[in-house]
DNA sequence: TCTAAATTTGACAGCGCTTTCTTGAGCGTG
DNA sequence: CACGCTCAAGAAAGCGCTGTCAAATTTAGA
């Protein structure tokens, strides 16, 4: 263990006083070139390292956000915190990563650990803290809410348009001359899920098309929920000739299980997807999804922050998403 | 902004000192249960919660443990990460999160980045990072490695048979009597492609097939980079019966490429792929894949770490892979 | 050349907590 | 009942840094 370069050590060394190096590090204040350049040299030398913990306690400031996600290894998750990390990058502010896994004492727990720790602000990725929770978060440091919508924080708020991705998707599959569309649900405690549920019924009514619940199959987001839920649409003989998967996991879960059953994806059953997944263009075939832009999320997002963090409004705005039209949907066989 | 609760306000409550507060949160003496439980109430009635960064500053632990990583996004670090955090649960110990983006300067910076913030130990996944800038490291604090051996740390690094997976995969393949085998190599500088391309080669020589460098495909880990070989390979007219991708990613690009081409997957070409993604098991058709058990590797590791800050040896071992046989291989038809 | 104003620099008091050292009870013993 | 001993509890000194305030120095003005 080699003894730790302080901040006062180098003002000794220097023949300053600790005041003056601050001053130099953080620019503070005018000093003398000549005595900058020395300490400068002096810092380099000695490999000095401010102790971030000490300026953070004495300054108030840690230079730190804190992200809560729900899952560090989601594929969906990923992109956004990746688009956070990107913006921070270089703004002297970093990111603190901390996942609540869907599971609300966790959530809690995470955002404490996260004050504790002293964060500027807080940036979170959907999940279940009640709104009240975040509205006093949002009342000691800058909060920043994606996926959801916080009454009163309105602004600080990026919310994704799931209904409309929903309706145009189900509207793509209607306009192929699809009669007969099964909607795979995502987890139902999930507000995305439930709006992807209405988009997909209100394009169906759209163009009167009735509403049939045995079309819709229950799932929770992940890829065996949408193998499951395609084995039981084949064998109940339900007819069908195209599915809209409320995610991409759950399409490739459907694609495998229509493969299973003899089924050929676009041939027999189109199929759409939602989150366009980095991995969705190089499925075979490449997946016509709904795209999310994630990462475009994550990045809005951390300038929301940063805005916040100046003292000006975050002014984050509604993210639209778009229909990516790849192969795996063709016009219905007019058999 | 509420005026924040601190532990002298707690004590002051409490009619304590705050020496006392503190033994109490730590269990660092005796206290009578009378005070003990006066003062617990007292906390949870102010919703005290502890400055971790004067606590880390005054007792030199922070209980934070930085994992360097090289993409927070990517689906195989993923799980890996995943591992740390479910062993580290729970046990006071919390992960810090930070990616290097496979960059040699954002790596040095990161380590830099945590130990300026005083973690108590690191895990290091992979990257670039020199031999000797870790074992500096390793001397001030715990170090776990994952993916690579550092002279004089062996005992804290965790390694992966990079060379028995690839050297299985091939072997299978040959044993299916495949003759003319494909290699998508990874990113060259990867130490972990270069013992993959040595497996490949020391199977195929096991059997006494030749090494055949126009098989060997330049690749890059990356999904395009697989769509790109493979497409260059049935351009160029190479005879191949069976593909062996240095990683899943460059498989489904493989994948494509192929279904582009008209090639049927396994009938006309067996594909194998390297590390068993979570995606991999519901690809059409699933992937014949040498599974890396990356969680466990993260659990591994995260172990070791604990062990090293409990002033044990780290005794991480070397972690096993094997080949999942699934549905992208089969015998090579006799035509 | 002398004084007032502007500027650089240093001393020092915290930030919220841990930890060592000390004090002061409470207790058993001869 | 005086003695020493044990153990709970408080006082106080930092941990490494920032930021305020005042002193020292320079600069400008007359």
């Amino acid at each position: 263990m080699e003894s730790t370069v302080t901040l006062d050590k180098v003002a000794r060394q220097a023949g300053v006083s600790s005041s003056t190096v601050s001053r130099i590090i953080n620019g503070t204040a005018n000093v003398s070139a000549a005595k900058r350049e020395n300490v400068l040299r002096i810092m380099s030398e000695l490999n000095y390292h401010p102790n971030v913990l000490a300026r953070g306690l004495a300054s108030g400031r840690t230079m730190g956000v804190g992200v809560l996600t729900q899952d560090i290894s989601s594929p969906f998750y990923g992109s956004t915190l990746r688009g956070i990390e990107g913006v921070l990058q270089g703004t002297g502010y970093h990111p603190i990563f901390i996942s609540g896994h869907w599971h609300l004492q966790e959530e809690l727990e995470a955002i404490d650990f996260l004050l504790s720790r002293q964060v500027d602000g807080v940036i979170v990725l959907g999940g279940g803290v009640p709104d009240e929770r975040l509205q006093e978060v949002a009342r000691r440091l800058p909060v920043v809410v994606l996926g959801r919508s916080i009454p009163g924080l309105e602004d600080q708020c990026l919310r994704l348009d799931n209904f409309a991705g929903a309706y145009q998707a189900t509207r793509h599959l209607v306009e192929l001359g699809h009669r007969n569309i099964a909607h795979i649900a995502g987890e139902p405690s999930h507000r995305d899920a439930q709006d992807r549920v209405l988009g997909y019924r209100a394009a169906l009514e759209s163009v009167g098309l009735p509403f049939d619940p045995e079309l819709v199959q229950p799932g929770d987001f992940h890829e065996a929920a949408g193998f499951l839920a395609a084995t039981r649409l084949v064998e109940s003989r339900t007819l069908f000739s195209a599915v809209f998967a409320a995610n991409d996991q759950m399409a490739y879960g459907v694609r495998l299980a229509l493969h299973r059953k003899g089924l050929r994806v676009p041939e027999d059953v189109s199929l759409v997807g939602f989150d366009d997944l980095p991995g969705s263009m190089y499925t075979t075939p490449p997946l016509t999804t709904v795209q999310q832009p994630v990462e475009d999320m994550g990045r809005a997002a951390a300038q929301g922050m940063l805005r916040l963090l100046r003292g000006e409004r975050a002014e984050v705005q509604r993210m639209d998403v778009r229909l990516v039209m790849r192969e795996s949907t063709v016009r219905r066989r007019s058999s």
